[in-house]
DNA sequence: TATTAATCGAGACGGTACGTCGAGTCTTTAC
DNA sequence: GTAAAGACTCGACGTACCGTCTCGATTAATA
């Protein structure tokens, strides 16, 4: 049995005009943002031929994500959340890490410009919840299902709704550029979600 | 004190035209999306010449922009969100009727078109915040407000975190197709928020 | 009996707007040459209306017409050539102030531009064989027939041809560009004319 | 030496595409005229991009140039002038071909068209005098030089100006217009030429 | 002298074509 | 067989003018 064959033959791949062409794509993206984001120059950046590119990756999109993918697995974060029992100490020190990456335009400006490909097309945002967003998603729910078997979350809380208001207004603010994103703004976020919105008696 | 002129003079400007350009805007972003979105097709559609398009608005994403405002004003919405005293009533209501607009190809389909542009342009950002989203935000702020002050609300709250806690998830949700976007998920969002994510004693 | 109509009333007509128009293109068209050369352009020039334009003149081309036949008239050359009963003598004179007239980019390039509007409208050639060339060519014939009846030409030469001839050369090469267009070329051109090509015996 | 490099490296080049876009501007030159002769009606006619006329010419003109070039090669005439002996006779046979040519409109609409350009562009009037009419000029000059050696002209004619005075007419007849372009007309020219104007002893 | 109708400047309008960019496909040559 | 190179068709971009069409605001002949 085969699989879906989405690429020909990667025996005889070069190596080396990937990792460059994701390298140009990651740095022009930095560089000169979405908008002029354009096939030819990553080819022509990476010194590559348009045709290796589209041998290899259905769509701009799809180099991105390899692209952020490579970028993240180069960093090979931890493949957990830290757990020192303290959950909002553990959480804003998350947050605040996120606050930081959306702040390097080495990471940002791609990621902006992998959101509207993955906004636009419909496919490209499956396979973004499957191996980008989805692993990462994954391990933030690790950590909350210890916090809630440590008691510190509700019992009965919805826990992908807990992620999406911890993490949310964070891409929120970031991706509409709402308002000064900082520090201050994650441990307040954190605190709010925690102590929830009801007075406490 | 004169506005930032960014347009010729509009005393002659013809409304009928300026309407078949917003109306043709909004029913090829709901027909086509946003990828095949194109000027040229607008122009086409509402019998205008490029020209007039180019000479009302900087962009494609401001058309949509003010399609879309267009859109709302029609509607007219009430200019207060709903009090009847039971804030998680009525939070309820309002974004069970957010969940349903979004279910709407009309309305759905220039927003994710107008988000992308957002995205891209900081300029758009900067006037969407301040002219279509910032009104509504403002109105949401109030009811939040009306609820603080009945002690419905912990009087220390900040009520921007708590507005992008409530709706944010349903945004995100939408923006990037992460699951169903249903009314139960409304509620589950507004019982989340205002209960918070600690264990009730 | 009407006569063709084709142009509203002129009593109401404002002569300062049609001199300044006149003058626009003429000032333009030396400026910028013909492919440059839009009516929104001479309008803009002559701060007059597009329309102030289309209301008396059918065409660029008819504008060109009219401005230089303005110049003409400013000019209002001899109702005849020279006539001192030397042919070669006068033929020479007048060829020469052609030469001359072609090196003035204010009288040669309108006269380019409204020669491209000429070659391509039928009809406004009509009209300027009739009421630009015409009278120039009618005295130079008039001048022939004399030198004829004074026994200088050949009594069964065509003059028309005779008058191509001449004039010929000069306006090719200054139309083509074909080379230096210098009193001694006018020269040349009238003795080898007068002449003619086979060898004297 | 290398030549001043104006087009890409014409190795890749389509062969069928450079006469199909050769082949359209005849045929729509012929058809509709240099007023409405759009590079994207030829592009359109000929089935290529647009982008593949600006790719290898600089301009409509040099488009039309060389479909005419390719036309007088796919002719491919005779390398030299008729020479019988008879000058006047070779002169009325030549001639009178000229004035056919100027009869058939594949031919003389690209050419009016052709030299529209040639008269706006200084550019593509020198190539045109070097590689269109130049060739044509210097076997003219060629069968004066020997009808001159064998004593059938003046010796001291200047032939360039000898050549204006018999094809002049003609072209200029065809291009203004200016009266019936026939064999005999073009019979009278070369007598009128040959005989000189002033009467014979 | 006041009326009134045509002309005026201005410029928006629906269009056509411009010349450029980039998309995705195809072909040729080198390795 | 992959890769670099780059020509190809196609579609859209944003701009320049076209010729037509209103708009008040002159302005000049008529009442």
């Amino acid at each position: 049995m085969t699989s879906p064959r989405r690429a020909p033959a990667a025996a005889r791949r070069s190596e080396a005009t990937r990792r460059a062409i994701l390298d140009a794509a990651l740095d022009l993206a930095a560089e000169v943002g979405y908008a002029r984001l354009s096939i030819e120059a990553i080819a022509a950046r990476a010194g590559a031929g348009k045709q290796t590119i589209y041998r290899w990756w259905p769509s701009k999109g799809a180099v991105l994500f390899d692209a952020l993918l490579a970028l993240s697995d180069g960093a090979d974060g931890p493949a957990e959340l830290p757990d020192t029992g303290d959950l909002e100490a553990d959480l804003k020190a998350v947050l605040r890490a996120t606050v930081e990456e959306f702040a390097d335009p080495r990471v940002s400006e791609p990621m902006r410009a992998l959101s509207v490909e993955v906004l636009l097309d419909e496919r490209l945002a499956a396979e973004y919840r499957e191996r980008l967003d989805g692993p990462v998603r994954a391990m933030k729910l690790r950590r909350l299902q210890a916090a809630r078997e440590a008691g510190q979350l509700a019992p009965d809380a919805d826990l992908d709704i807990v992620l999406d208001m911890i993490w949310g207004p964070v891409r929120d603010r970031w991706l509409y550029r709402e308002g000064p994103l900082t520090a201050d703004f994650a441990d307040a976020v954190v605190e709010t979600a925690l102590d929830g919105l009801r007075p406490r008696p």
